[in-house]
DNA sequence: GCCAACGTTGGC
DNA sequence: GCCAACGTTGGC
């Protein structure tokens, strides 16, 4: 099983957002980066999650979620209302995906950015990266078990 | 294929 | 609000 990071501004979409949404799920639109599409098509039924508030106060890791459904085509690419929409486009070579990630708990302690800077076992995390923009991206095993520690999460219910 | 210009992200 | 980092676009 594999672990990722996923950013979001709380003022468009926040963890407490996807806790209410119905069956505390929601599909992850709108990932236009292939970077980040390409972990997004990697990712598998079951896999854990971080969920990370952007441009917020505190930036924080706040929540773990769960994939819940793997990689299908993002709708709103073909939308050609949305703002989202992509003419290069077509149904039957669908540029960007999208996966279905349901919220399984708030950290007990969120733990932000600022606390995340320079303990040990997370040097290479990508969201510590100086102008780090991804917003999908892989956490290694370590990383999890470390940030889980921060945030007073035991491994065997993360 | 190179690279400058530009737009966006996101921390501070 | 500023600005560094970085992806994309488009001229050549």
């Amino acid at each position: 099983m594999s672990h990722w990071l996923v950013k979001s501004e709380p003022t468009s979409f926040s963890y407490r957002d996807l806790e209410k949404a119905p069956k505390k799920t929601t599909s992850w639109e709108g990932v236009r980066n292939y970077a980040a599409r390409n972990f997004l098509r990697a990712m598998r039924k079951g896999d854990r999650v971080f969920f990370y508030h952007s441009n917020a106060e505190p930036n924080a890791i706040v929540g773990i979620c769960e994939v819940v459904r793997e990689a299908y085509p993002d709708e709103s690419q073909f939308d050609r209302k949305s703002e989202m929409h992509d003419p290069k486009s077509t149904r039957e070579s669908p540029t960007w995906s999208t996966v279905d990630l349901r919220a399984v708990r708030a950290l007990p302690r969120a733990v932000t950015l600022a606390e995340l800077r320079g303990v040990a076992g997370l040097e290479k995390m990508e969201i510590l990266r100086k102008g780090s923009r991804l917003s999908v991206t892989p956490v290694s095993e370590e990383e999890w078990r470390v940030v889980c520690a921060l945030a007073g999460v035991s491994d065997a219910v993360a």
